[in-house]
DNA sequence: CACGTAACTTAGCCTAGGCTAAATTTCAGA
DNA sequence: TCTGAAATTTAGCCTAGGCTAAGTTACGTG
């Protein structure tokens, strides 16, 4: 029950604000570890990872990844030599680590309420980068109680 | 097959393509809806949507809301003239309406998994952008389920 | 071993979305 | 009604992240 019409949906100016911050922080990092979590994989599964591997995944031109490498090589997370193969730093890789296991938390949570393990992927890309560390934390109790039903 | 630790990571290189470039369209589409979003709820609430105001609650410089104000009014979401307040086309109250919508069901689902109110209102803020209509659905399902529960 | 093709980089362009500083316009109060 | 402060716009700049086209490098194969 609400009160009138259209009450209480404006937060104080400042507290919207500094959610709207939290977003653009969160959206600008989340190209750095969409790429740290991919050339993760790609070591781990492939033996090596290519730019033209990461353009074909990313969906991407392969002048986009050698300039978002080159973003990422001055902020410390990717090592590589010219025409060479791509490697993480330790900050790359403990980066890809998090943001591995976040992923699969995410995805987990989603099949568990009900959703099919492909749609559970695209979403988990999206919603991954936006889920502060009070909702991952939501999601893990979540499964675990789910768990302690199945028995 | 290849090696056995880490197995089915990486999904077909075309489908994980298409994640990410739904996860571009997302992001771009993100704040248009949270710009009319906005309006819509000033409009409601304070009569009228000021420059001013967006600026305040988006933590933005108003410059920076003039020239957002201006590609919003190119795709037909906004109408407003010069030195004056803004209002939504047709098209933009829709936009509202869907974003509102969508909004606070995240922020209910978010509480009914043990958010704070506060959190789920941040949290929403970002998810809402990122979650499909299969997500949402999953949402909303889990929702009433747990009404019948409760009786 | 050289050579052609695939991979990578460079150059040049674009849009969205940020910023500050400097106009310009509106409006309320003296 | 005039005027100054607040709101808005303009100008100019920046970064991230896209693109294509053209130049360079590496490498597998004949």
């Amino acid at each position: 029950m609400r009160s009138r019409a259209a009450e209480r949906t404006l937060p104080p100016a400042d507290e919207h604000a500094a959610r709207f911050a939290r977003q653009r922080e969160a959206d600008r990092s989340a190209t750095a570890e969409d790429y740290v979590e991919l050339i993760a994989d790609l070591l781990r599964e492939e033996g090596e990872a290519r730019a033209v591997d990461l353009a074909r995944r990313m969906g991407v031109s392969q002048a986009t990844v050698t300039a978002t490498i080159g973003r990422l090589q001055r902020d410390g997370l990717v090592e590589t030599k010219p025409y060479r193969g791509l490697f993480l730093t330790a900050a790359g890789q403990e980066m890809a680590a998090i943001a591995k296991a976040r992923h699969e938390l995410v995805v987990r949570f989603l099949i568990a309420i009900g959703l099919d393990a492909e749609t559970a992927e695209e979403d988990a890309e999206g919603l991954e980068h936006h889920a502060s560390e009070k909702a991952l934390a939501a999601f893990a109790r979540f499964l675990a109680m789910r768990e302690d039903d199945a028995g």
